[in-house]
Order: structure tokens, then sequence, then C-alpha cells
DNA sequence: TGGCAGGGGTTGA
DNA sequence: TCAACCCCTGCC
């Protein structure tokens, strides 16, 4: 269904939309039919599409405040990808992603969904994302469902998450909300944490370890210095910057990946990683494939 | 049509 | 350090 809501067109520089929703940090957003993405900001669908520098958008009560916030707009991403180190995976990488921001998402949504993500492919994580919304989310005046708030889901319990296909996951989306709704974790707190400690304050969440803490703290709080590591980011530093050497620890490329990448870590890594997800030949041959 | 491997981690021992 | 945890997808 395309909205049957005015649209407001806003101008916005470097900028890509459908690289920024497709690049495995956010998992609300359907591209329902050629041109329009169907999605949510601040608990309200939204409706979005993009044609060349002017993006389109519909829904109800979107603010431009909310819209810019939650993309980014107003970040200034041509300093960023200056200050990443001058190598050449990284080159290719910025090339390959010109135009993709780091969102800002809900803490709370954004939590739930990387719970839901061990061992689970984008696909799978958007369908959960989708269940979640289905089974217990309050419908909205369109008739889509909005994500469930955290005392919803505690109260649904682990069994009704299993339904929604989390399997082992719900175990710990069900402490998870309990954690967050009985004020045991502070979500907003993380907010004035500088970076180390709101990663392990965060990992007092079940279900939370360092990668999804990594990955709550760049995709809901902004925190560009946080660098998950994933079996994918795993294998970029491995084969990428450590030649496929043996004997590198992963306590090694954490270090490795804190000192080098420097205060924008995080958008290096969601460069290198949409990169190489979209193009996996660039890591699977023996010798280095280099474009020129 | 069915069997099988493997996938964007965390937990607990 | 390592098994256990669920189940969906892609492939043969």
């Amino acid at each position: 269904m395309v909205s049957t809501y005015p649209e407001k067109i806003y101008r916005v520089a470097d900028f890509n939309l459908s690289l920024t929703l497709k690049s495995g940090q956010a998992f609300c957003w359907r591209q329902i039919d050629p041109e329009w993405w169907q999605g949510w900001i601040g608990g309200q669908p939204v409706w979005v599409r993009q044609q060349d520098d002017r993006v389109h958008v519909a829904g109800a009560g979107i603010s431009e405040n909310a819209l810019r916030h939650y993309f980014q707009w107003d970040a200034d991403l041509a300093g960023t990808l200056a200050a990443f180190p001058k190598d050449e995976w990284l080159r290719q990488s910025q090339i390959y992603c010109a135009g993709l921001r780091i969102m800002r998402q809900d803490p709370w949504e954004t939590t739930a969904n990387f719970i839901c993500s061990a061992l689970k492919q984008i696909v799978q994580i958007e369908q959960i994302n989708q269940n979640l919304r289905q089974r217990l989310g309050i419908a909205t005046s369109s008739g889509l469902h909005a994500f469930p708030l955290p005392s919803v889901v505690a109260e649904a319990g682990e069994a009704e998450l299993r339904l929604c296909k989390l399997g082992f996951r719900a175990r710990h989306l069900a402490r998870a909300s309990k954690q967050i709704a009985s004020g045991e974790i502070s979500l907003k707190r993380v907010e004035d944490l500088p970076t180390p400690e709101a990663r392990e304050y965060l990992q007092q969440i079940a279900g939370v370890g360092e990668k999804v803490a990594n990955c709550i703290l760049l995709f809901a709080y902004g925190r560009r210095e946080a660098f998950p590591i994933d079996v994918w980011v795993e294998r970029i530093l491995r084969r990428f910057y450590f030649q496929k050497r043996r004997k590198v620890t992963s306590r090694r490329l954490r270090e490795f990946a804190a000192s080098y990448f420097g205060p924008q870590a995080g958008y290096a890594q969601q460069y290198l990683f949409h990169w190489v997800r979209s193009n996996p030949r660039v890591i699977s041959g023996d010798r280095p494939l280099l474009r020129t």
C-alpha cells in the first residue's frame, strides 16, 4: 500500500536513501514498489522515495526535525569520510557507499532488533521485526502496527515471543524487556554515559554482548567510535589488514580497529561492511581484487 | 521433495 | 574456551 498522505519534498545533499536503508542498520523498512519505501520514524508510519537530491516523504505528523534527526541529514558526511585513514579498501568502500548515512534510530527498537540478530540474516531479522509488530504492536490509523513497547513485550513473555520466530532469542528479549520496563536498565541514562561506560552498561541487558552493545551505540546513540565486529567485519579485518595471518586473536583485532580507524570507526565499519557484503568476491579471492 | 550445511552472538559452565 | 541454543534459507 502506498500512502495516501500528501508528499513533502526535501532537498538533501550527500544522501542515498536505498543504500542507507539496505545497509543492515535498520530492520523496519520495506521496499513496497520500485520507488517507495515504507518504514517508521518516532512511532509513526512513513513513506519515502528519492529522486536525485529530492527526498519525497509522506506520513502523518512527521516533523522536518524528526526526519533530519533520523536520517542525520545535517551531519557532515564529507568531513566524516575525510577523517578515514587513507587506504585502498576504505577508498573503494567510499565509492560504492556514496551517500550512505548512519541513522539515529529509537534505542529500544534498536536494542530489541539486535538482540534478535544473533545468528540471523538481515531478511530474517526484518521478518522478526514485522512479527513483533503484527502480534504485539498497536495498530495506527493507517492499519500498520507500531513496534511494541518494552512493557508490552515483557507482558507477552517468552512463549509468545517464540511464536514471533525468535527461537532461543525469545528468552533474551523477554528478560531484556523486563529489565527495561521495570527501570532496572534505563536507556535514557545511556545518553549521559561516556562510550566505554555506556557499552558496559548496555551489556547488562540480557542477550546484549559486546557486538550488540556496539551496534546499539552506533545506530541509536550516534557514537561514531563504536565498532561492531561481526563475522563479516572480522573477515574484512583479517583479509585486508592482517593478510589472513592465522595467529591474530579477536582481542588483537579489536585493539587494531580502535586505534587504526579513529573517531569515525563506526562509519568506516559500516562502509567496509556494506561494500563487502554487496560484493563478497572482494574477500573471497586469494589476491586483493583492486579496481583501478 | 528431502537432506544438509551454515548463518550479522550470547550465555553459562 | 566451547557447547548449546532455534529455525530459516539456499543448495544439491
